[in-house]
DNA sequence: GCATGCATGTAATCCGTTACATGATTTA
DNA sequence: TAAATCATGTAACGGATTACATGCATGC
């Protein structure tokens, strides 16, 4: 049920089409929450009619600018203080490390050292978007973003450090 | 698709029934992966079509003990050393934190601060469990739990501390 | 005029949750 | 004998993914 939050938050900065909100689920909510473009237009079709955002435009090749409105707002609101987030309970890269004993060594081994790299990868990345970001002016928006970014940054250091102290033990 | 996967793993010590699976899933597997009665059952019945687990024996008040299969073995092996982990992309509380700006700065504080609380919560928690493992012999499928044990232990402290620092952003 | 990008929509299928429904066995 | 636990199954619904389907507008 939180695809429309996620919408709804995007819409905060301005109205904007399903094919605008779809980039934006790619590039700046792609590891916080995703969304597909099939999702997206029919969800955006009952928001619509649940009164949460409005078509505040038309555009060229049927485009179709929503708007957020009061309810929407106050449903924003709500979601964000008052209803708890959910805890994350399926993780499949854990779930194979727990059967981890299973497999031969050297293929345990070749499991966790791919995931370590691909976190130290991740992690790389991430630093490079934060020394961008360090450079913009300051403001409440981006505030939070750089919150979210220090999360992904600390995340992945933490996931590629456990994945390398792993590795030495499976090997002994 | 995991679902599956994560039975085959729960059979390799030997054969259970889809009660026991249940119980498996809430206390070991809670937060590596989840699954409800009625999903279970109907997994386990596909499974069987699909030759992937058997019915190796039959109990009191209509127990089936369901047996991991050869081609079962076979697929939970490919699936652990030759299929990529999906990497998560949904996570409700960092979806709140990008949109914190938007809230009072007083109830975006105590929203972190609830969140740094339940990491400080889960993180005692998890070790009060490392505690009790480490007093157990030492072996292969422990060893394995082990592993995951530490990622939560490591997670949660950061995920703990990200949220004071968070905290301490959103004040200033 | 053609390729690329903009733009929306629908259908089929799968996975997961909640709720309902039933009944046998054990234990206090 | 009543309560707790063991044990399975199904139906309805909602959310997510994949694939299909269509067509306009812009820039080269």
């Amino acid at each position: 049920m939180s695809l429309r939050h996620a919408v709804l938050g995007l819409l905060t900065t301005g109205p904007a089409s399903g094919y605008d909100l779809l980039k934006r689920f790619e590039v700046s909510l792609a590891y916080v929450w995703s969304a597909t473009q099939s999702q997206l237009y029919g969800e955006l079709a009952k928001m619509a009619d649940e009164g949460l955002v409005e078509v505040a435009a038309e555009g060229p090749r049927g485009r179709k600018e929503y708007a957020i409105t009061a309810d929407g707002r106050a449903a924003l609101l709500h979601w964000m203080t008052e209803v708890e987030p959910e805890p994350l309970r399926r993780n499949g890269m854990l779930l194979r490390v727990f059967f981890l004993h299973l497999v031969d060594p050297d293929k345990a081994v070749a499991f966790l050292r791919r995931q370590a790299d691909l976190a130290a990868q991740q992690h790389d990345e991430l630093s490079k978007v934060a020394e961008l970001v360090e450079q913009e002016e300051p403001d409440q928006e981006n505030k939070s973003g750089r919150v979210v970014l220090e999360w992904g940054l600390r995340a992945s250091a933490t996931y590629r450090d456990w994945a390398r102290w792993a590795e030495t033990q499976i090997s002994s």
